[in-house]
DNA sequence: GACCAGATTGTCT
DNA sequence: GACAATCTGGTCA
């Protein structure tokens, strides 16, 4: 499948605005065993220093320096003891702005993505933070790594009608609760919780 | 179906 | 030393 990449100019708006606008976009994962890749159905902006519930509000260490550099690019993290979660970066250099991809819906390569997974339930395949990260075989080598290139990157696949849009607060974290920084498609059977 | 506990370790206080 | 932007598998219904 040949898809074509958002420009480094797709990332360039409010972090918000990004987050609702990866929506029905597919993020890529050529591996050489062969590529697989997902629809954007879910993700949650997270919004620095303006915004208690991100990884950034304390302002910048080692963990999360790649939110800090400038937009569409990967930030992956390490949490729970054993998962891993993937971001994609947003906003000007320094402000430390992130959008969590929460699920994505299988497109290609799904029987690798069964493999990596040892599961077959398309519906349970990448239906979360951790499990999509798993499913497309993300790795930490993949920190901070430029989603406009090869081999991880995100392209253009279809838009979503606002009103196919659903706005709502996030999920497990413990302050900015009341946000409603979550964006996923509607009657889509593939987000992490409804 | 809903609710609950356990896993397991890097990172920050 | 506490906790984490989670998932899975268990119990009970």
């Amino acid at each position: 499948m040949d898809y074509k990449t958002l420009s480094k100019n797709f990332y360039n708006k409010p972090t918000v605005e990004l987050a609702q606008s990866l929506l029905g976009k597919v993020l890529v994962h050529e591996t050489p065993l062969g590529a697989s890749s997902g629809i954007i159905v879910e993700t949650e902006a997270y919004l620095g220093g303006e915004d208690p519930a991100a990884h950034a509000y304390r302002g910048m260490t080692e963990r999360n320096k790649a939110m800090f550099g400038s937009a569409g690019h990967a930030y992956i993290y390490f949490t729970y003891g054993m998962y891993f979660c993937f971001n994609v970066t947003a906003g000007p250099e320094g402000v430390g702005h992130g959008v969590l991809i929460r699920a994505v819906e299988p497109l290609d390569g799904v029987d690798l993505m069964q493999k990596r997974r040892e599961l077959l339930d398309e519906k349970m395949l990448a239906s979360g933070p951790a499990k999509l990260v798993i499913a497309l075989g993300i790795n930490k080598e993949l920190y901070g790594h430029d989603l406009t290139e090869k081999p991880l990157y995100i392209a253009e696949f279809k838009d979503i009608p606002d009103e196919q849009v659903v706005k709502t607060t996030r999920i497990g974290i413990s302050e900015g609760k009341e946000l409603p920084y979550r964006f996923y498609i509607k009657d889509n059977k593939f987000i992490s919780k409804k």
